[in-house]
DNA sequence: ACTTCGTTTGAGCATATGATCAGTGTCGTA
DNA sequence: TACGACACTGATCATATGCTCAAACGAAGT
C-alpha cells in the first residue's frame, strides 16, 4: 500500500512537473487537471524537482563555468566566484579575467553608500582597471595595498591605484613607499609614519579588496619587476614560498611566510582569514599552485579566474 | 559590435538561466550577481527559454505518456486525454485504464453542481465502474445510452448503468430495451414511448459521457454478447464497419453507417461533432483502428488510453 | 473501540514573478 | 549636427508561487 500510493504520488508529481516546467502550465491548473488543490499542486511540482524526476540541461558554455564556479565557492567558502570561459584561441593572460574584474569592481563602485577599497596591483589588475569606464565615485575611497615606489626611486610602471582613481573620481591613498626596505628596522621606520599609519588603518577596514596574485618561481614578477633580486626569491623559495599577494610571500597552504623579504615588506598585512570581501585574479597553469595555496590560506574569499585554471585547482583539490 | 553584444547577451541569459533553474536563485539574486535590474534579469530567464539555452528532461515513464497525450490533443482536438503507462508485464485489457476512467469520473462526479452523465456499456467501463469509490451524488443523474436487455430478454451482464449508480448514490435513467430489435418499424415504435423519448433528451443533454469502444472484426464484442448474430456482423463489416460506440457502427473515417443493424439500434444516437464531454475509454492493438476512426469522426472528444495505443493512433496518423 | 501520533490537507498571506508603460540613450540618416 | 526610429531600461502593478499554520484525516497501538 505504502508502495502503490508512494508510487501513484511520484507518478502525480511527474505530471505536475511536465505539465508546469515543460508545458507551461501554472500551478493552478495543474491543480484543475489533476484534481488536487493548488497548494497540493505545488508540493508535487516541488516533489518532481526534489526527487530528480524532472533535471535541467543548459546548453551553453556558460554552464560549465557556473558549475565550476559553484564548486568552488563550496570548497573553499567563497563569497563570490566568477569564472570567465577559457577562450582556446588565445592565451593571453588577461582575456576575459580583465572584463570580468573591471564588472565586478564596476559594479562594487556603483554602490551609494560609501566603500573602502583595497587596491593590489601587478599586470592583471592594471589590465582590469583599463576596462573600467569612467564613473563618478566621490563616495568611496581608494586605499593602496603595496608600495610603489622601486628599489632605486621610480614608481611602478604598474600603478594601478593612480589609473582607477583617474578613472571613477574617487579620492585615493597611495603608498608611496619602495615595497621593499632594505632592513626590519627601516620598514617599522617607515610604518610608525603617520599617514602611512592612517593608510594601513584605512586598509585594514576595507570593504571590497582586489589583489592579483603572483608566482614565486624564477618568473615571478617581484623579481622581474625590480622589487626583489634573485638572491632573495631563491631564498624566499627556500623558505616555501609558493606564491604572493601584494609582495607578501605564502606557502603551499597558503600560510604567511616569517622572515626573509616577507620581514622588510612594507605592504599592508594581510588579515587571516580574509575580512570583508578580498577578490584574487589571476588565471593560468603557473598560477594554480599560488591561487590554491591562497584559497587555502583563506587570504582571500573572491576569486576570479578562468575555466581551465578553475579546474587545475578543483584537480589539485 | 552586436555580434559581441548578442553573445554576452546570451551568455548572461545562460548565466541567469543557470542560477535561476539549477541554483534556485530567486531573481533578484540573480539581478544583484549579473548587477542588472531585476525586471532585466526575468528577462534575461525569459531568454534562456525562449533560446533553448536551458531544457528540462523528465526522467520518469510518465513523461513519455504526457507527451502522447499533448500530440493526441493537439491533433484531434481534444477536450480531454489522458494517457497511462503500458504495464509490459501485463496485457489485461483493463490494467490502469479501468482506474484512469475511474478517476476521471469520480473526479466530474465530485462536482457540486448537477451533471447529466451519459453511460456505454462494454467490460473496459464495467472495470472502470468497479473502480469507483462509493459516493453520494443526488444531484447528478446517469443516463444510459444503450439498452441492456439481450435479444432473449435476460439482462446483459455488463449492465455498467446500474452498478454505478448503486456505487455514487446518484439517479439514473435505464435503457430496458433489446440493443438491436427485429425491425425497423419495431425500433421506431419503441423509440416513441415517452419514457423513451424522455431519456434520449436527456442523454443528447449530457455534460459527460463516457463510453467504450468495440471492434467490429470477427471477435466483436456485440456479436460476442449476443446481441447481433454473425449475420448481421458479416453484413455490417460488408458495409465498412470499423468499430462500434454503444451499438453505432461506423466505418474507417468514423462516419456513422447507414443501413444494417444501425437501423435497427435503440441506442442513444450519436451527436456528431460530438458535444458536451465525450470520453472514449479502450487500449490495445485491436482497437487502434476503431479508436482512431471515432477520433477522426469526431465521435468522441475525450480518450482514455495506453501508451502503446497511444503510439498507435500516432502512427496511423 | 478509543486514543494518540504522525501525516496530509487547504486557507491565507508574504514574496517572487512576469507584463505593461513611459522615459532614456543609441544608432542611423539626412 | 540635428532629427527620428528603435531598443532597452527600470518603475509599477496584477498575478503566480511558496510557505506557514491550524485542522482533519488515517494509521497504529492500547
Amino acid at each position: 500500500m505504502s508502495q502503490d500510493s508512494e508510487r501513484s504520488r511520484l507518478d502525480d508529481a511527474a505530471r505536475a512537473g511536465w505539465l508546469y516546467f515543460i508545458a507551461g502550465n501554472t500551478q493552478d491548473e495543474i491543480a484543475k487537471k489533476l484534481n488536487v488543490s493548488r497548494p497540493t499542486a505545488q508540493r508535487l511540482v516541488s516533489l518532481a524537482l526534489s526527487e530528480r524526476l524532472i533535471t535541467f540541461r543548459l546548453d551553453h558554455p556558460i554552464a560549465a563555468c557556473m558549475e565550476l564556479a559553484a564548486r568552488l565557492t563550496e570548497r573553499h567558502g567563497l563569497a563570490h566566484c566568477q569564472i570567465v570561459p577559457t577562450d582556446p584561441d588565445s592565451d593571453s593572460s588577461v582575456v576575459g579575467l580583465a572584463e570580468a574584474a573591471a564588472a565586478f569592481l564596476e559594479q562594487k563602485l556603483g554602490a551609494a553608500e560609501p566603500l573602502v577599497v583595497g587596491v593590489g596591483t601587478g599586470r592583471t589588475l592594471r589590465a582590469a582597471v583599463e576596462q573600467i569606464p569612467r564613473m563618478n565615485c566621490p563616495q568611496h575611497r581608494l586605499v593602496s595595498l603595496v608600495g610603489h615606489i622601486s628599489m632605486e626611486g621610480s614608481a611602478s610602471f604598474f600603478d594601478v591605484l593612480a589609473r582607477l582613481s583617474d578613472l571613477v573620481r574617487a579620492p585615493h591613498y597611495p603608498m608611496p613607499l619602495p615595497v621593499v626596505v632594505p632592513s626590519r628596522a627601516e620598514r617599522d621606520q617607515l610604518l610608525n609614519l603617520e599617514p602611512v599609519r592612517r593608510l594601513r588603518e584605512l586598509a585594514a577596514a576595507a570593504d571590497v579588496t582586489l589583489v592579483g596574485i603572483g608566482r614565486m618561481d624564477e618568473s615571478a614578477p617581484l623579481h622581474i619587476d625590480g622589487f626583489i633580486s634573485a638572491a632573495e626569491l631563491s631564498a624566499m623559495r627556500r623558505l616555501g614560498a609558493a606564491g604572493e599577494i601584494t609582495g607578501w610571500a605564502f606557502d603551499a597552504t597558503g600560510r604567511i611566510i616569517e622572515g626573509g623579504t616577507n620581514d622588510r615588506l612594507t605592504s599592508v598585512p594581510r588579515i587571516v582569514p580574509a575580512r570583508g570581501l578580498v577578490v584574487g585574479v589571476a588565471k593560468g597553469v603557473s598560477k594554480a599552485l599560488p591561487i590554491h595555496a591562497a584559497l587555502r590560506g583563506r587570504l582571500i574569499n573572491g576569486l576570479v579566474t578562468d575555466e581551465s585554471t578553475a579546474r587545475l585547482l578543483l584537480d589539485i583539490g
